[in-house]
DNA sequence: ATTTATCTACTACTAATGTCGTAATAAGGT
DNA sequence: ACCTTATTACGACATTAGTAGTAGATAAAT
């Protein structure tokens, strides 16, 4: 299910600014990118987005002279499988534990303590 | 702090290779790889090596005609890094929603959420 | 010492990534 | 109809990743 190829970080980067701003033209996703602090010319944006389209990673219709262009997989779908990798590749498959090195990272929000801690409680109840 | 190199997949399953067996050789590791399972060349292996060393991602000394090497970084800290990476990528920069998202793909086992559980609580206390 | 087995060094090649420049084209304004 | 400008298409190039063959060096065995 769901093809394997895993967008690139530069390719990340557009996916992000397509996935809040759904329908958004190379205009759009540029100053996006340039909102969020990333230094990246306008080409290069136009290009890795026909690359991405070429892949299949987004689809576009046309808009007048321009395009519009959506991301295919949704960004949970993208994530998960982001996660699954790098579980795979450096945390010898354990998304656990891959979960508490993030968690080491940084302060949570009182809001993402709950979330866990509902997780955590439901896990319980499961089994 | 730290130099940003991020050691790609390939060079990660050599990382975790010379993780668990410090001071392997390219043989070491080689047959580390087979018995996890990837299906890659000895010279490509050793290749693999000496970019590392080049890079700086591993160290190695002599030992009789063969070579026998250590990564720079610990696991730790490059887990960190990778986590952060990721965070940042892909995850507008929170740690905790990728730690949420990992948590999803899968059925945890009882020492892993004691450490959750802990963690959390040790979050509680501390504000 | 000569042979043999083992390792390393060097080279190479393909594909993907990240980055743009330039040329062409299509819309609009006048 | 023509010029200007926004936008796309195409091509280019350097770098890194992933893979491996081959040749030469080194130690060990006899």
């Amino acid at each position: 299910m769901a093809d394997k190829t895993l967008p690139s970080d530069a390719e990340l980067l557009l996916l992000q600014a397509l996935w809040e701003n759904p329908g958004g033209t190379v205009q759009d996703v540029h100053a996006w990118g340039e909102r969020a602090g990333k230094d990246v010319g306008y080409t290069t944006v136009l290009t890795q987005l026909q690359r991405m389209h070429r892949k299949g990673l987004v689809t576009r219709k046309r808009d007048g002279k321009q395009h519009r262009y959506d991301a295919v997989r949704g960004r949970e779908e993208t994530e998960t499988a982001l996660v699954d990798r790098l579980s795979q590749t450096a945390f010898a498959g354990s998304p656990v534990r891959l979960a508490l090195r993030a968690l080491g990272n940084d302060r949570p929000t009182t809001n993402e303590l709950e979330a866990l801690e509902r997780w955590l409680i439901e896990q319980k109840n499961r089994k």
